[in-house]
RNA sequence: AGCGAGGUAGCUCAAUUGGCAGAGCAGGUGCCUUUGGAGCACAAGGUUAAAGGUUCGAGUCCUUUCCUCGCUGCCA
């Protein structure tokens, strides 16, 4: 049992079987095909680590390939934020930075080729006239009137294409296959169509551009690729996918199918995600809240906590919504293990400790991670005003609360125990500020007689405190599925509350300096990293994901009315 | 309706290819600590969509039914 369970799957079953038929010689090559016409998201991380560690697992290699076939639709401005991304995630193409526009010409051969055996013919049906005659899901098309044009015409026509003598709309190379088939990809499926658009890569040197589907598998022939990954959509193009190939009689990559990632709480198909960015719902590409990789890297999640996601989730065929829960679980898994301890108070209550020397200040040895004893400790200074959360106090504790509340004893995490003696408040009657003594025979946080408090809270010096921004980032939807409901725009379950800026926040002295990019545990609060707005005066941070929280689940739990304790009996019927 | 794919625990996936249906997460219960918002342990969770068939034995093979999803861009 050296392989985990998760890292088995359908498609290594397919790879070993055809290592085992002598297919492909043992070979596995993959690739990571974007559209450079978008940011990458979390669904696309699934893609590029399975593609990825599939080639490493079998010690293949793994390209990098735009996808750049309508430059209608495509900038400069993805393919270096995608590239950027790829390579943030922890991957390396090597050399093997490809683009399907690399290969136009060879494509135009083909497609010539295919025109010389009687197998391609240029149509000047408008779109609506073959969208017409492409008939519909339960009828057969019929053939248009341009179908049976001799070879030399369309070797003419296809030429006066290339050549731009023909406007967009005014006709279309078409591959001859069959208008009656029950699957539409195969019913004459455009191969090259005139598109009046300024390539980022190739400028205006083509007036014509191949379709998807006459681009995809010929490029991953080209490139060796052995088995070409994409996700279930494409189920109905790899009939087409394989009549290319085999009618070309050129090398035949193998297709496979998987499904696709959906994250609860989010959208993640394209369109919906620019109109996020576009209506202003969020402030950009890399809004924290976003689904995006530019976005969970501004969030501070660590590449290879997303990776651990990834292979955690699996492959299969079946379509399903993975549960945030389980994105989370690995956030927290890896920041648990990497990122540094620091005290900080999101909600400050003043605390003078009355017993305490006016003057004094004291340096207390904090732990900077307790699950890495290489990370070290650090000083952090004690005086006599401290904050301390707002939420760690209560003046009529109920049951279980076992934080400060007036004469209760508690710890300051690595200080002393203080015990609450006087409550103050303003004339609202709201508390403004405590009275503590503290037990000078407690410092670092023992008491020498043994006894024992229920709880320790986190605190800084006001006299210290480094003020900060905190934003406090909830799921951008409060809809487990924001497609769901049919009737409803997603739009209409966006989270009003998604984000909470918190100005000012206090930071134990030793973050100054801190830099963009940054990761810390709050104790006992969250993971939060520091954001690139920070600046010399004030440092910015961003809410990755708060610790569990136990207490919480208690309250609302408390909250919400009883349901009967008693087990479900299968056997009661309840219709 | 046509073509294609799929239905195993609340969720995501396993089940050595026909041999006692398991794991992670979520949820539950408990333990513990200088994060009582860290950590750990335990229990629970199933008529494998349904029916029939083959077989000593079926999640797996066969038949039928039901349900879900994708496909009628000159998008990818």
């Amino acid at each position: 049992m050296s392989e985990s369970d998760t890292s088995r799957h359908f498609i290594t079953d397919i790879i070993d079987e055809h290592a085992a038929s002598g297919r492909f010689d043992g070979r596995v090559h993959t690739r990571f095909p974007p559209e450079p016409n978008g940011y990458l998201h979390i669904g696309h991380a699934k893609s590029i680590c399975l593609n990825f560690s599939l080639a490493e697992r079998y010690g293949g290699l793994c390209n990098l390939r735009f996808d750049d076939t309508n430059p209608a639709k495509e900038e400069q401005e993805y393919i270096d934020a995608i590239t950027e991304d790829v390579r943030w995630l922890g991957f390396d193409w090597g050399e093997r930075l490809y683009f399907a526009s690399d290969y136009f010409d060879q494509l135009y051969d083909m497609a010539v080729e295919l025109i010389r055996i009687g197998r391609a013919y240029v149509d000047e049906l408008s779109p609506e006239q073959i969208r017409e005659y492409r008939g519909s899901l339960t009828e057969p098309g019929r053939d248009s009137p341009y179908r049976q044009r001799p070879v030399e015409e369309n070797l003419a026509l296809f030429e006066k294409m290339r050549a731009g003598g023909f406007k967009p709309g005014e006709a279309v190379l078409r591959a001859k296959i069959d208008m009656a088939q029950g699957n539409i990809n195969m019913r004459d499926p455009v191969m090259y169509r005139v598109l009046d658009a300024a390539h980022p890569r190739t400028g205006d040197k083509w007036k014509i551009y191949p379709m998807y589907d006459f681009a995809h598998g010929q490029s991953d022939s080209i490139e060796g690729i052995t088995h070409s990954i994409c996700t279930l959509e494409y189920e109905d193009h790899r009939p087409l996918y394989d009549w290319y190939l085999h009618t070309l009689e050129i090398y035949h990559p193998q297709q496979i199918e998987f499904a696709r990632l959906n994250l609860s709480h989010t959208v993640l198909s394209k369109r919906k995600l620019i109109r996020l960015v576009a209506e202003g719902a969020v402030a950009g590409w890399d809004d924290p809240r976003m689904p995006t990789l530019a976005g969970m890297r501004r969030r501070g999640y660590p590449p290879a906590a997303i990776r651990e996601f990834c292979e955690a989730v699996g492959v299969g065929k079946v379509k399903g919504v993975v549960a945030l829960h389980k994105l989370e679980y690995h956030i927290r898994q890896e920041l648990n293990r990497t990122a540094n301890r620091v005290m900080a108070v999101l909600n400050p209550l003043k605390v003078v400790i009355s017993n305490y020397p006016e003057d004094q200040v004291e340096y207390m040895e904090a732990v900077n991670n307790p699950e890495d004893a290489s990370a070290g400790t650090r000083q952090t200074p004690f005086s006599r005003v401290i904050y301390i959360e707002r939420d760690d106090f209560m003046e009529a504790p109920p049951r279980k609360f076992f934080r400060l509340a007036p004469g209760r004893e508690v710890r300051l995490r690595y200080a002393y125990f203080i015990t609450c003696e006087e409550v103050i408040k303003d004339e609202d009657g709201e508390i403004v500020e405590l009275r503590c003594r503290y037990d000078p025979a407690t410092r670092g946080g023992a008491a020498p007689d043994g006894r024992r408090v229920k709880a320790t809270l986190h605190w800084v010096s006001a006299a210290h405190a480094l003020p900060a921004e905190a934003r406090l980032y909830d799921t951008l939807f409060t809809e487990e599925n924001p497609e769901s409901d049919s009737d409803a725009d997603f739009t209409a379950f966006i989270n009003p509350d998604s984000l909470r800026v918190l100005d000012p926040i206090y930071l134990e002295p030793s973050l100054s300096g801190a830099q963009p990019g940054e990761r810390y545990q709050f104790e006992r609060l969250a993971y939060f990293v520091v954001d690139a707005d920070s600046s010399a005066e004030k440092l910015v941070f961003n809410r990755s994901v708060t610790l569990r929280d136990q207490w919480r689940k208690l309250q609302k739990r408390a909250a919400k009315p009883r349901k009967s304790r008693k087990k479900r009996r299968p056997s009661v019927k309840e219709s």
